[in-house]
DNA sequence: AACGTTTCCAACCGCTGGGTC
DNA sequence: CGACCCAGCGGTTGGAAACGT
């Protein structure tokens, strides 16, 4: 077994004298700690994360642990990057559930949380950079219409982490003055391109002069 | 080649809510 | 019912890699 294995080991600088340890490793994680950390998710299941140190001997918090494996080592995890219509989805998502990364990564299967996030966190710099925005009009315009209530809304608009909402649409994210530039008066985009990915790539150019639709400042800069 | 900037991503931190005593 | 523990979550940071000049 290898926790017996690890106790016997006089010179696994992991080991510690029995318990919990009181000072934890930090940093990032080597094949070997892995290894000990997938060992013990196949003998103890992916819970009780605070007992692993105390099972294995591993000089790291159950926090970490549990982090470790859910966004690195769990099995069925895709380590390709984002596709376009991941993109797409993901815009969408965030659109609709703003920054609920759990629960849209349960909807992008073999995506973690963590992985949405540091996306999405490129895209609002790139954005901020390209004075592109954040959704495309496209998404913007319909948010007039109704939308289906999610689960972390109430029914008064501003809920009390300071979110606001656009309709029925709950949203935290970066406001116009976090950008660097002002928003524009108005701007145009190509009402052709109803799927997103002319936005995708904010560097694209969008003025086309034909087949123009006109997008004021509230379409883009909710 | 050297340097600065941007992007990517792993990991940590602090907070929250549910469960238990 | 309050205190405590713990899992889960979102925000943030920092280092490495990639890219541009």
């Amino acid at each position: 077994m290898f926790q017996m294995e690890m106790e016997n080991d006089k010179s696994n600088p992991l080991l510690h004298g029995g318990g919990r340890p009181t000072v934890f490793k930090k940093g990032p994680w080597t094949a070997a700690e892995d290894e000990i950390l997938v060992d013990y998710v196949k003998n103890y299941g992916d819970e009780k994360w605070n007992d692993v140190s105390k099972l294995t001997g591993l000089l790291r918090e159950g926090k970490s642990c549990r982090l470790r494996w859910l966004n690195q080592l769990r099995p069925g995890l895709r380590k390709d990057p984002i596709t376009e219509e991941e993109e797409r989805q993901i815009i969408e998502l965030h659109f609709t559930m703003g920054s609920k990364w759990a629960q849209m990564a349960r909807l992008l299967p073999g995506r973690t949380d963590n992985e949405l996030k540091n996306y999405w966190n490129t895209r609002i710099k790139r954005c901020k950079r390209h004075c592109t925005p954040l959704y495309p009009p496209v998404l913007s315009s319909s948010s007039q219409q109704q939308q289906p209530l999610n689960e972390n809304q109430d029914v008064n608009g501003i809920n009390g982490a300071g979110e606001t909402r656009n309709n029925n649409i709950l949203i935290d994210q970066p406001t116009v003055s976090d950008f660097q530039c002002e928003p524009p008066q108005n701007m145009y985009c190509d009402a052709v391109t109803s799927n997103l990915s002319a936005f995708m790539d904010p560097g694209l150019p969008s003025l086309q002069n034909e087949d123009l639709y006109e997008v004021t400042s509230t379409d883009l800069w909710l």
